[in-house]
DNA sequence: CGAATGATATACT
DNA sequence: GTATATCATTCGA
C-alpha cells in the first residue's frame, strides 16, 4: 500500500511529532528528468521562532527563510557552506516557521541515477549519508525551494513502513553548536536497523 | 584535523 | 550600494 501524504499531515503544529513520523516514509523526487525514491531514516526538527538553531529564530523573516513562513507542505532548500544543498520540509500553518530537515535515507528506487549524480559505482551509506549528500543524490537544488509537496515534482509517500519506538533513537542535533543550549534539544531522530 | 566555496545577513559608507 | 563575517557540511589527508 502506498499513498501520498496529504496537506493535513504537514499542517499540524507538532513539528517534533512530524519528524518522528517521517521516519520510514518515502521521499520521492522527480528532478532533472529522473525519478528517485528514498526511505527516510534520519530527520531533525527546527521549531522556528523558539529554536536558536533555526534560521527563523525569533521570528526573523528574510527573503531566504520566506518559504518557512509559508503554509506547511512545501520544500525549503538552502545552500549551505557554498557547496551543499539541504532539503527541508516546511510544516505548520502560515506564519509559523517550523521545518523538518531530512538528514539521511536509504535508496529505494532510481538508485542508478543517484550513483551517477554522486559519481559512484556502488551503493554504500555515504550515498545518502548526510543532508548535503542526500539532496545531491536526489537532484534537489535551491531551484526547488518553495516547491509544493502536494502535486509538485517532490513529494512524500507512505509505504506502510512502521518504525517501532524501540528502533528510534532521539538525540541532540549535530552541526549546530553555535545555537548554544538549544543544540542539546533531542530534536534529532534516527531509525535504527533501516540503514 | 583542516580546507573548500558561495549565497546571505548585517553593518557600514 | 558596498564590504565583511558567517554558515542546518563534506571530503581528503
Amino acid at each position: 500500500m502506498t499513498s501520498k501524504l496529504q496537506k493535513n499531515f504537514y499542517l499540524r503544529d507538532d513539528v517534533v511529532g512530524i519528524s518522528r513520523e517521517l521516519l520510514g516514509k518515502v521521499l520521492c523526487a522527480k528532478t532533472n528528468g529522473g525519478l528517485t525514491k528514498t526511505i527516510i531514516t534520519e530527520t531533525e526538527a527546527y521549531a522556528g521562532e523558539i529554536d536558536k538553531a533555526s534560521h527563523a529564530y525569533g521570528g526573523k523573516r528574510t527573503k531566504r527563510t520566506e518559504p518557512m513562513f509559508g503554509e506547511g507542505g512545501i520544500a525549503y532548500v538552502y545552500l549551505c557552506y557554498g557547496i551543499h544543498h539541504l532539503f527541508n520540509v516546511v510544516t505548520n500553518k502560515a506564519g509559523s516557521p517550523h521545518a523538518v530537515l531530512i538528514r539521511g535515507g536509504k535508496p529505494l528506487s532510481g538508485t542508478d541515477l543517484m550513483l551517477k549524480r554522486r559519481k559512484k559505482t556502488v551503493v554504500d551509506k555515504s550515498l545518502l549519508g548526510g543532508p548535503g549528500s542526500l539532496a545531491r543524490a536526489l537532484g534537489i537544488t535551491t531551484e526547488n525551494t518553495g516547491t509544493s509537496l502536494i502535486g509538485g515534482s517532490i513529494w512524500i509517500e507512505d509505504h506502510g513502513i512502521v518504525i517501532d519506538d524501540d528502533a528510534v533513537t532521539a538525540g541532540p542535533r549535530v552541526g549546530v553548536d553555535y545555537a548554544g543550549a538549544d543544540a542539546e534539544l533531542p530534536y534529532r531522530f534516527i531509525a535504527k536497523g533501516v540503514q
